[in-house]
DNA sequence: ACATAAATGCAACAATGTTGCATTAATAAT
DNA sequence: ATTATTAATGCAACATTGTTGCATTTATGT
């Protein structure tokens, strides 16, 4: 992953928390908790890191696959823009090991609601990941 | 609603502020935001409302709906216990006036992916609320 | 009314969110 | 390569929420 390339092409500066934040999502599987991209990033004020994550989220670089207990965990998005969020996939929390991740399904989830318009759907979902199910 | 007989009858001890919290999450339609729980019922004490937030929702009394942006938005529970928690229902938040609520669906949603044990699933909707449409 | 277990209020601290502002860095223009 | 300009960064400061320990007060069964 070329992450000062990626960022070039969508027009933003490259600029090495950017570059940091980008490579470590990218680094990992699953979604990475704010507390976790801190002490990675703890070269870099923790203002430029809240900042960097607005931005990047805006940008449709990043999104928040989940908010818990105060805590949000960031991943990598696949196909965003700025204009241009479509997060079809569901988030996975595993109760086990508290790793968090993306799942890309293919089930379309419709959902409608007389009387009221629906914009987005957002789908988390908690068990055991496969991994705790294979530590058993 | 009558907080004190409700709580007897689960057998938890009736004090002021779990009646408090009880009637004024009964008297709103919508989920209420923590900091409308915490101006409400500031005659309390900060540590006491998170801590009986806390009992209130280990006991199947209310739940959290949402929580976004810091914040977590709380309502009363339909059908729970402590042993049992089922919230087969949709979060909603209307972009337009923030107001979150809990809506009964009758659709069954079922998510089965490979591998994986799914024990709880949640479902966040977000759009327009029927009285914000009509507002228009 | 009393004993006892539970709930409360207060103090204190941690983590995260948030803003303003001066300094520094990235890019475009020369 | 140097400079101008625009954006990003780091620092200080403060707000909000989460969290724990402990002494005091309250609810309830006897």
């Amino acid at each position: 992953m070329d992450a000062a390339k990626i960022l070039k092409k969508r027009g933003l500066r490259i600029t090495k928390i950017r570059v940091a934040i980008l490579e470590t999502l990218a680094a990992n599987l699953q979604a990475l908790p704010y507390s976790k991209l801190q002490k990675d990033l703890s070269r870099f004020d923790r203002t430029t890191l809240y900042r960097t994550l607005l931005i990047l989220r805006d940008k449709g670089f990043i999104h928040k696959a989940l908010e818990e207990k105060g805590e949000s965990y960031y991943a990598l998005c696949s196909n965003c823009t700025s204009s241009m969020h479509n997060h079809n996939h569901v988030h996975f929390k595993c109760n086990r090991c508290s790793t968090v991740q993306c799942l890309h399904i293919t089930n379309k989830l419709d959902l409608s609601i007389p009387k009221i318009s629906i914009n987005s759907i957002e789908i988390i979902a908690k068990g055991t990941c496969s991994a705790c199910l294979l530590a058993d």
